[in-house]
DNA sequence: GCACCGAAGTTTTACGTATAACGTCCTGTG
DNA sequence: CACAGGACGTTATACGTAAAACTTCGGTGC
């Protein structure tokens, strides 16, 4: 026996307008809302037979059903839904990192919602308002550890990309080697004969420039009589051109290799040179970093260092899903490699 | 009278580790779980005495609530989220598409979530399931109209950007004037003299190709000696730069100037002209489409057209607020702007 | 004195789903 | 023949919120 609304315009031909429901499908083909769930999530070995299950489905096609995210999402009080927080997407190392962490996401029936944060041009908000989805997890891409006051606050589990390993409160860190890369940089450079060098930075008061610089001077205390000096710039080409003209027009003698910590600044400091009337890389060599496609794109290519970056979002979001799912995220740093191309040579 | 279960343990210090709800508020503050609601939605004016709704807001603080999302968009049956489908983040362009409709949909409290759609190297999901969340419309930015069947047939608002204006089942189009993007480039290289053009185009069975194609074709009437032959490319540096070598060897007259569809085919151009030995703008000329960063960033830097690409994301996040709200879009192509940079010179 | 009103709440309900708990046949077995 | 137990469902409930409908109570106009 069926409840009375369930049977009393069984044969009608669907005609409200508004989406259906499992109910609607219910009715369609004659059974339970129960029994729809069921069929529908997969739940039905040996508690619905073969048939009946069948004509669940064959109705939701018929309808054209699709459960309300909403309603499912408060009846598990899970969303399957993490946050991704990057600085900005308009660079294309995030946009990558992004593309990687969504689709191990999907692989994992998961979803993704970005966060461009306070850092970009937007209104510093409130994330979890913006994100306007109830969230599982959040994963942050290279974010100061200050800058992630509220969400910690949340008491989500949280992944931290390309940050400070130190760093507490995050439930797993992925990151790659930039030390490694940055050592593998300087002993190229120092093979080819420098001994000059400016580290063009791009944020020195964070913990990837300490990695970085540190892991420069300790390369260089190979060659005792190497000397390096740190120019802070702006993440932009013109800015970055600017920065690099003052480091190679102020006094001493002109420095013969430029270690960029990205390939955007790389560029700028080709463009520098160019302009001083020096060539690239006869007179300065010119180092960049993350392998942008910006890297082939200038001329002369750059000599950079290749990150994984979509491997960083993948794993990050692997080590969230692995973390919701109580169990212990993959450690270790991703390798980095160095590509040489056309912006080195010997001294 | 208050129901039991909120009187008999109103004084405890909020022992459940779990996620407070509006009844706890409700608790802590001595009123009813509805009274919560009015307060905080900001409906209580004349419903709930001011000392209650401090009462009320205070506690909220106190315990650090947060209204569930998903129980709000199961009762309101809109979810102030808004998906955007666009062909691939890692284009700075619809990168920035994505921070202007992500900016104006935060102004107005909505979200966005998005779909890198099935162009891109991702697995064609259902874009709803890949969401994972109930939306209240769809933003497809560059889309092929057939690229849609599954987005078409969910029957929410669409809106579509840099698309063909002359599809149906769109409640709004937002476009850019790329027709007149195209006349201004093809009237400035004549001014200089060009007559032989190349027209390197990166998806020749597009809406979009045929616009470009038919203004450039159009202006080139202005002059009854010029020619112009079409070449295909790839969307990446490298294989534009294969296709331009091709182009640039091919039998007949050499081309003078190398109009592209965009600023990467531009680049690729570039390098295959350097490669060949010829000299940018001097013996060829070349254009570019979009004002990337990297039209900036290569040597010579590049005349191109500039795409107010954020507005683009904005006015479509506009338009479906509009749609949403029962208001006509605002309508209107958007006005582009030549940039003349080193990239063309007189013939 | 009483009908009426507004203020300030409260009680109740619905949103659509997933699932625990509960029938009801039907078959095989002791 | 009683009865255990599987096969196949159904009924009922909870998730947290928003809002409609209701209650209570101290004035107010007449």
């Amino acid at each position: 026996m069926t409840s009375p609304d369930d049977t009393h315009d069984a044969g009608r031909p669907a005609a409200p307008a508004t989406t259906p429901t499992s109910r609607d499908v219910a009715r369609a083909a004659g059974v339970s809302q129960a029994t729809v769930s069921l069929v529908l999530g997969d739940k039905w070995r040996g508690r619905v037979s073969e048939r009946t299950a069948g004509l669940v489905r064959e109705a939701a096609r018929g309808l054209g059903y699709r459960p309300n995210l909403a309603a499912r999402n408060l009846r598990l009080g899970r969303t399957r839904t993490a946050l991704l927080v990057v600085p900005a997407l308009t660079n294309e190392f995030f946009a990558r990192v992004y593309a990687g962490a969504a689709r191990t996401a999907a692989e994992q029936d998961f979803g993704v919602v970005l966060y461009p944060s306070p850092d970009g041009t937007g209104p510093a908000r409130d994330p979890f308002a913006s994100a306007r989805a109830a969230l599982d997890g959040v994963i942050a891409s290279s974010m100061a550890a200050g800058s992630l006051g509220a969400i910690r606050g949340a008491g989500l589990p949280l992944v931290m990309l390309d940050s400070d390993p130190a760093d507490p409160g995050a439930a797993a860190h992925v990151n790659l080697d930039i030390a490694d890369g940055m050592r593998q940089v300087t002993e190229h450079l120092l093979a080819l004969g420098h001994r000059r060098f400016v580290h063009l930075a791009s944020a020195v008061d964070s913990w990837t420039f300490d990695v970085r610089s540190g892991a420069l001077r300790a390369a260089l205390r190979r060659a005792p009589d190497a000397v390096v000096r740190t120019v802070p710039a702006p993440l932009d080409v013109h800015g970055a051109r600017r920065a690099a003209e003052l480091a190679l027009t102020g006094p001493g003698p002109r420095p013969t290799a430029l270690v960029c910590d990205d390939d955007i600044l790389a560029a700028g400091a080709c463009k520098a040179l160019r302009r001083l009337g020096l060539r690239v890389p006869e007179d300065v060599s010119v180092t960049g970093f993350d392998d942008l496609a910006l890297a082939t794109a200038v001329e002369p290519e750059l000599t950079t260092v290749r990150l994984p970056a979509e491997q960083v979002g993948e794993r990050g979001m692997a080590a969230l899903l692995a973390v919701l799912d109580g169990r212990r995220p993959e450690g270790g740093d991703l390798p980095v490699e160095l590509i040489v191309r056309g912006s080195t040579a010997r001294a």
